[in-house]
DNA sequence: TTCTGTGAACGGATTCACAGCA
DNA sequence: TGCTGTGAATCCGTTCACAGAA
């Protein structure tokens, strides 16, 4: 195993780990390629290949155990650690984020939240208190912060993302419709829905005002971050 | 052209058409690839590439015409055009997503929302009341429905998906936690926090404890569906 | 027999490199 | 001279197909 991993499978490996989850929860102890494959659609040759970068999890003539199987990736994805997060922003965006309740379960918990408006910093939002962006450095020199959350306008996307940078951040979970540029060794994904729609209308386009056509066959796309 | 137009040139089109949205903004009005190439991130040869597929759109030695290219963009994307969306699920997310401002001036107007819970359905929220999930079809065969966005917990996920289907929704945007399966012709596009952050957590995990590390160099991925 | 793990073949996307136009 | 447009070369990910383990 000489091999460096192509990125696209460490971005498919959260999907497997999910279906996986739900197997689980469900009771059932062994699953092969070619069921993950239906439940991902995907081919069970791409799941076999996938997994064989990281190891000999299956086995032959049965399938794979999926306790065993969820178990490898998380670990594989370093999701059996807490990860600290902070999130930069507290406009309407922002809120939303604090409030949603799906990264805590998932170990990714939110330590801090900063905003540069006056009248949002001293404020209370669910259980954090609101802090000015400047105290960001000296709160990541208190207590390791490993991802940020960029839910600020566009136009303060780059500053934000390079004082992230700076507190030693190494992860960002971009919100902004902006790509910001980041060094060596830091990593970003995008979040935006309106460019998500963008490159569906492309395909609608051409349909248009048909409503029953089976014209270009729809595909899914890994729409995360850029 | 005789050539089928890959998928990713789609993915990356609305993401040339925002910075062309910024530099036509500042008034900038012919660029070259390189400068696109350094704004995106990407290689001079890619966005020619891309670019070539739809047309000639530049002007050798001097570079595009930055308001023209991207009204040829907006055209070849579908941007022009007002698309009609309805949201499934007025949760917390649901809410969030309802109260974006970010949609509209981009063409799309969220025209309903929708949910199975008796206690959300006629409640106002911003200015739209919802209505029961059931009246999908109903709503759908009045107007023209384009869009779904999905904001529901996983268990509902793909019989809501379903039932948009069924009622010619061609575009989806799902916000819940599994991969909905559609018939063809029906494109998904998946937006999952969570799963962007799982990705990032691999590349993390190995530089452990380290700060300062120039190690893996970071990537930015295009994180936007599946 | 069934299903994994994997080298080899394939196909598609990116990059190169240059001809050609302004 | 500068930069586009594009075939050709390259790179990389996916799929095939089969040997081998249970």
């Amino acid at each position: 195993m000489i091999n460096e991993i192509p990125e696209v499978v460490i971005l498919r490996l959260p999907l497997y780990a999910r279906v996986l989850a739900i197997l689980d929860d469900q009771g059932t102890d062994v699953v092969s390629s070619q069921t993950l494959g239906t439940m991902l659609q995907a081919t069970p040759a791409q799941i076999r290949k996938d997994l064989s970068y990281f190891g000999r999890f299956g086995k032959q003539g049965r399938g794979y155990k999926v306790s065993g199987l969820l178990r490898e990736l998380r670990q594989i994805l370093g999701l059996e650690k807490q990860w600290s997060v902070v999130l930069i922003g507290v406009g309407q965006l922002g809120r939303a984020i604090l409030s949603y309740g799906g990264f805590a379960p998932q170990g990714f918990h939110i330590i801090a939240a900063f905003d540069s408006n006056p009248a949002s910093v001293g404020q209370r939002v669910g259980d954090l208190v609101v802090r000015d962006v400047k105290d960001l450095e000296t709160v990541a020199g208190d207590r390791q912060v490993d991802i940020g959350i960029v839910a600020v306008p566009a136009e303060a996307c780059q500053e934000v993302v390079d004082l992230l940078c700076q507190s030693g951040v190494r992860a960002i979970l971009n919100y902004a419709p902006v790509q910001p540029r980041t060094p060596k060794g830091v990593w970003v994904r995008d979040i935006d829905p309106v460019v998500a729609l963008q490159s569906m209308t492309y395909h609608l386009k051409s349909l248009e005002g048909r409503r029953d056509t089976a014209g270009g066959r729809g595909r899914r796309v890994a729409a995360a971050s850029s």
